[in-house]
DNA sequence: ATCCTTAATGAGAATCATTTGCAACCAGCT
DNA sequence: AGCTGGTTGCAAATGATTCTCATTAAGGAT
């Protein structure tokens, strides 16, 4: 059984939940989808399924929650998500223009944040760093039509 | 004249927008508001000077193009902004429990980052970085209550 | 100062992502 | 197999944001 897998379960279980046949599947679409997905791509991605969008929009504060994924932008007036076990903690540099986004690695900025955490005392979830500007395609094209 | 008011009246006559009585309300507003304010709180401003709603909403485009404001962060379903000018920029540390924003000094990670940005010829118009947890006083909550 | 053209506004309706109410269902336990 | 309280699908509700449209008012021209 895949790592989220069993992590999903203890979850559930800690908090008195149950594992029931829809959160299965959407634990697993999550996990099938390697790009970023609002709740309605999860939901395509069980079409024929027979799992509502109602339960995928209730299931995803859970994943949430269990560490499994995390919201990683909002972008057009929906929240994206990504999961989490065996992606690394990035940085999305979002282009204005072309809406492309792109990562990078975070491990550089930790430290420094950590350090600022333990000053204050806050203890640390989740980082989200995005950063938004525009895409080297677009700054060609920008200058061209200038 | 503030600094805010000649820079919004000249970013308005580049684009050939109209420096209309409700945008300079809107503008004024927002920067009084020494807080983060959604488009409600804003509106809420200025109350009995009969600007809309709609107005509102149409406006804070305007402001975030023009460099005056920046989305904050978003929370409980709402954009939350702030003003730029004499505000350093700053990472804000969000609370889970008690909802609170506290900000620190953002200028320690900036040279990285534009590193980063510079590698992969990213143009950065805006840098937002968000970390959620708990902040020290609901930790020590959370422990007396285990 | 008055005209003119056209963008901007207020008010309310519309949109649409997300949430919720509810009756039928089912996971986990005995 | 039987209980029971959490869970689900479906449909209706919610609420932030956007849009429509008739009316108003910037601001350049006269
Ligand atoms: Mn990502
Ligand atoms: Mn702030
Ligand atoms: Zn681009
Ligand atoms: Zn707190």
């Amino acid at each position: 059984m895949p790592d989220h897998n069993t992590r999903f379960k203890d979850f559930l279980e800690l908090r008195g939940f149950k594992l029931t046949r829809s959160r299965k599947l959407i634990l697993d679409a999550a996990f099938e989808l390697h790009e970023h997905f609002d709740a309605e791509k999860l939901h395509d991605s069980l079409k024929g399924l027979n799992v509502s969008l109602a339960t995928v929009y209730r299931t995803l504060p859970l994943l949430l929650d269990a560490g499994l994924i995390q919201l990683a932008m909002r972008s057009e007036g929906r929240d994206r998500f990504e999961h989490i076990l065996g992606h690394p903690r990035h940085v999305h540099w979002i282009c204005e223009n072309c809406k492309q986004v792109f990562e990078t690695n975070l491990d550089e900025l930790v430290p420094r944040i950590e350090v600022a955490a333990k000053a204050q005392k806050f203890e640390i979830n989740h980082i989200n760093i995005s950063i938004s500007g525009l895409c080297w395609k677009c700054r060609i094209n920008a200058n061209e039509s200038q």
